[in-house]
RNA sequence: GCCAACAUAGCUCAGCUGGUAGAGCAACGCUUUCGUAAAGCGUGGGUCAUCGGUUCAAAUCCGAUUGUUGGCUCCA
C-alpha cells in the first residue's frame, strides 16, 4: 500500500524519534512506530518512566538528527540476515515477532538513517532534513499488540506536517477543540454535573441541560407520533429470568451492574453462611430444561453444564436493565396480534445501566447510566425493508434538523468466525441484505464492517466525528430475528396461522447523554433558539427603564419563551458581554427610546445588532424561529436595494 | 481494569528548596444610571480531594484511597 507524502513524513519522524530514543536510552526495546491520521507514535519498552521533560529532550535530539541530514537508505535482506541484524542491535524482544508477521515470500527490508536501522517496509523521505515541522505531544501506555494480556509499553505520540505553518495551525485547532469540549462547556454553561458521591459516569442533568434534553425529547416524540409509534413506560429493573431468556445475562456480565437478590432471600442465605461466590452461582444458574431449550435453539452448547442447577438451588434476583428490549417485548407479547396490527412500534426514553470500565468513562459521551431514545418495532418479514428505511430516514431527519452533516454510516455485519452471533444463518443473510439495501437508498456513503453486528442481528450505525476527531456512534438501527424466537413471539397471519414477527431496534440519538455531549461540541455551546436554555436576555440600559423591562419579561414568559432580565447596575457593555459569555441567542437592549415606543433593540449572538422592532413583532419572530427549529443563521439579511419595493 | 500525569475559593490559577493560604473573575453590599463584549470601592468565601505516615512544624515530603485527564483494552 502506497503511503501519502504526509504519511511518509510522519513515518520518517517515527524513525527519527526511535533514533533519538536509542541515543538517550540505549537500553530501549523498540516495538513499532507507524504514522496515524493525525501524526505518529512509537511504542517502546523502557525501564525509565518517561516524563514530559524527556519529551523535550527527545524532541531536541530529533531536531539535531534532522539537521544532521541523514539519508534514509533501504536495504532488502533475507529472513536469516534480518534475524542477524535485529540480534546484533539487541532488539530481538519485539522485532523478531514483527519479523515473523511478514508472510513468507514477501520482501523483507530495513531502513537506515545514521546509526539507526529499523525493520520497515517503507517508504520514507530521502533525508532527515525534510522533517522541519514536528512536535512530540504525549506519553501513554499501550499494550503490546493491543492485547491487554501482553506487557504494557510506553507510547510516545507526536505529530508532523510538511510546513511549520500547518503544524501551528494543527496545534491551534487542538486548542480550539479544547474550548468546545462538552465537559468544559457543560461546566461553564451549567448543563450537567457528575458527583463523586452519586457515582462515576452518572450524569446529573442540571436545569439548563434538562431544558436541552427536554426539547430534544419533544422533537423526537413529535416525529414518532407522525410515524405511528406508541409511547410506553417501563421500570429500571427486571428479573434475571427476563435477561436469561433474552440472552443478555450473564453473557455480558462484565459490562453489567451486579445482579441482586431479594432482601428476604439474602437474609436467609446470610444465616445459612452462604458465600458470595455461592450466591453468584445460584443467581446465575438455570434449570436443566431451560438450558436444553436454549442449547437446542442455538444448535450448540450455549449454556455450560456448570450453570445448570437443581430447582431448589436456583435463586431469582433482579438487575438494573442493560437494555429496554425485553421489557418492550413483554408489552408486545401481552396480547395477541393480528397481521393487520403490524407493525407495532413501541417507543420509550428508557434509562439503562452498563458497567463501563472506569478508564473508559468520558464526560457525557461514555457513561454508566444513560437514557436511550429507544423503540422496538415488531413487523412481518415483508415489512422489514420498509421499516428499516423508515427508521433511517428518521435518523437522517434528526441529524439534518440539527445541522449535523459530518457523519458516516456503518453497516455492521456478522463475523462468520465468531460464536458471539446466534441464530439462523439464512435469516442473517436476509437481514444483512435488507440493511445493505436500506443503507444504499439513504444517499449517504456507507461502509460494511464484519464483526460489528449485534449478537442478534445486523445493524446500521450513524457515526459522528467530534471536534477532536474522535468518532462516536450515535443513532443505530438493528434488525433482530433472534429475540422473537427466544421469547416465542407470534402474530396471526392472513392464513389464520401463527407467524414469527421480526424485531427492529432503533435509537436515532443513541443515548440522550452521548448525543447531548456531541451536540454541545457540535454547536460549541451556541445552541439554536429552540434548544437554548435561555433564549432571550433583557438588558435595560439603566434602571430608569426597569419597569418596562419587567413587563416585557412577563410578556415573553407568558408567550412560552425562556427569558431573563439582567438587573445588575453595570454599564450596557458589561451586560452585553455577560449575555455573550452565557451564549444567549438574543439580547434585547432596552432604553428610553424602546420604553416609549413599546419596542426592543435586538442583538443576535449570531448576527450582531439587528436594529429596533416592536415588542410584538419580535415575539412573533422568535416564536416562529423556535417553532421551526431553525438553525442559527450567521448571515445578516441582505439590505433591501434602494428604491426596491418593500416585500 | 492497565500505564502515566494531575487534584488549592463557585470558575481559572499562583503559592520556590516544609514555617498553619493568595490573585483575577463570579457572588453579595454601597456608589454610579450609563446605547451594543469588562465602571469604582468594599464584604463574605478554602479541614489545600480523603485517610494515614515522616517532622518541633505538611498545601508542600512519603504511602494508600477516591476522583479527573491523556492513552491502551472494552463498548450487546
Amino acid at each position: 500500500m502506497a503511503m501519502t507524502p504526509l504519511d511518509e513524513l510522519r513515518h520518517s519522524c517515527s524513525h527519527v524519534l526511535a533514533t533519538a530514543l536509542l541515543r538517550i536510552f540505549p537500553d530501549a526495546k523498540l516495538d513499532i512506530g507507524p504514522p496515524t491520521d493525525t501524526g505518529f507514535y512509537y511504542d517502546v519498552d523502557l525501564e525509565h518512566k518517561l516524563t514530559t521533560d524527556d519529551l523535550a529532550k527527545l524532541e531536541a535530539e530529533m531536531k539535531k538528527i534532522a539537521e544532521e541530514n541523514q539519508p534514509f537508505l533501504r536495504k532488502e535482506v533475507s529472513r536469516d540476515e534480518a534475524v542477524e541484524i535485529i540480534k546484533s542491535r539487541g532488539q530481538e524482544r519485539y522485532k523478531l515477532g514483527r519479523l515473523a508477521d511478514i508472510p513468507e515470500g514477501e520482501k523483507i527490508s530495513f531502513y537506515q538513517n545514521g546509526e539507526f536501522m529499523d525493520l520497515c517496509a517503507g517508504t520514507h523521505v530521502r533525508y532527515t532534513s525534510k522533517l522541519k515541522a514536528f512536535k512530540l505531544l504525549s506519553i501513554a501506555g499501550a499494550y503490546h499488540r493491543g492485547d491487554e494480556k501482553n506487557k504494557q509499553l510506553q507510547r510516545i505520540y507526536g505529530t508532523a506536517f510538511a510546513s511549520k505553518d500547518e503544524l501551528a495551525a494543527y496545534l491551534t485547532q487542538l486548542e480550539q477543540a479544547k474550548l468546545r469540549d462538552h465537559r468544559k462547556l457543560g461546566k461553564d454553561l451549567k448543563l450537567f454535573v457528575v458527583d463523586d458521591e452519586v457515582g462515576q459516569g452518572l450524569i446529573l442533568w442540571t436545569p439548563n441541560g434538562a431544558i436541552i434534553r427536554q426539547e430534544l425529547q419533544t422533537f423526537i416524540s413529535e416525529e414518532l407520533r407522525k410515524q405511528g409509534y406508541s409511547q410506553v413506560f417501563t421500570p429500571h429493573i427486571g428479573k434475571l429470568a427476563l435477561y436469561k431468556t433474552s440472552g443478555h445475562f450473564p453473557y455480558y456480565k462484565e459490562s453489567q451492574f451486579t445482579a441482586f437478590a431479594e432482601p428476604d432471600a439474602m437474609a436467609q442465605l446470610a444465616t445459612e453462611g452462604c458465600s458470595c461466590a455461592e450466591l453468584t452461582r445460584r443467581l446465575e444458574g438455570v434449570s436443566a430444561q431451560f438450558a436444553a431449550e436454549i442449547n437446542q435453539r442455538a444448535g450448540k452448547e450455549v449454556i455450560v453444564k456448570e450453570r445448570i442447577l437443581d430447582a431448589d438451588q436456583l435463586l431469582e434476583g433482579f438487575m438494573l436493565k442493560p437494555m429496554n428490549c425485553p421489557h418492550h417485548i413483554k408489552i408486545f407479547a401481552s396480547q395477541p396480534h393480528s397481521y393487520r396490527d403490524l407493525p407495532v412500534r413501541l417507543a420509550e426514553f428508557g434509562t439503562v445501566y452498563r458497567w463501563e470500565q472506569s478508564g473508559e468513562l468520558n464526560g457525557m459521551t461514555r457513561v454508566r447510566g444513560f437514557t436511550q431514545d429507544d423503540a422496538h418495532l415488531f413487523c412481518t418479514e415483508d415489512q422489514v425493508a420498509q421499516e428499516v428505511l423508515g427508521c433511517l430516514s428518521l435518523v437522517k431527519t434528526v441529524l439534518t434538523t440539527l445541522g449535523m452533516n459530518d457523519y458516516r454510516v456503518r453497516v455492521g455485519l456478522r463475523d462468520p468466525d465468531s460464536s458471539k452471533f446466534t441464530g439462523d444463518p439464512a435469516k442473517w443473510d436476509v437481514a444483512e441484505a435488507a440493511c445493505r439495501t436500506a443503507a444504499s437508498t439513504l444517499g449517504v456513503p456507507f461502509t460494511e464492517e464484519p464483526g460489528e453486528a449485534a449478537f442478534y442481528g445486523p445493524k446500521i450505525d450513524f457515526v459522528i466525528k467530534d471536534v477532536i476527531g474522535r468518532e462516536w456512534q450515535l443513532g443505530t438501527v438493528q434488525v433482530d430475528y433472534v429475540l422473537p424466537v427466544r421469547f416465542n413471539l407470534s402474530y396471526i397471519g392472513a392464513d389464520n396461522a401463527p407467524h414469527r414477527p421480526v424485531m427492529i431496534h432503533r435509537a436515532p440519538f443513541g443515548s440522550m447523554e452521548r448525543f447531548c455531549g456531541v451536540l454541545i461540541e457540535h454547536f460549541a455551546g451556541d445552541f439554536p433558539a429552540w434548544l437554548a436554555p435561555e433564549q432571550v436576555r433583557l438588558v435595560p440600559i439603566s434602571d430608569k427603564t426597569i419597569d418596562y423591562a419587567r413587563a416585557l419579561l412577563a410578556k415573553l414568559k407568558a408567550e412560552g419563551l425562556r427569558a431573563s432580565l439582567d438587573e445588575h447596575s453595570d454599564k450596557l457593555g458589561a451586560k452585553i458581554r455577560r449575555a455573550e459569555i452565557d451564549k444567549v441567542p438574543y439580547t434585547l437592549v432596552i432604553g428610553q427610546k424602546e420604553a416609549e415606543a413599546n419596542s426592543v433593540s435586538v442583538r443576535s449572538r449570531a448576527r450582531g445588532d439587528e436594529g429596533v422592532m416592536t415588542a410584538d413583532a419580535y415575539v412573533a419572530k422568535l416564536k416562529a424561529e423556535v417553532a421551526t427549529r431553525a438553525l442559527p443563521d450567521k448571515k445578516k439579511p441582505a439590505p433591501a436595494a434602494p428604491g426596491a419595493p418593500a416585500s
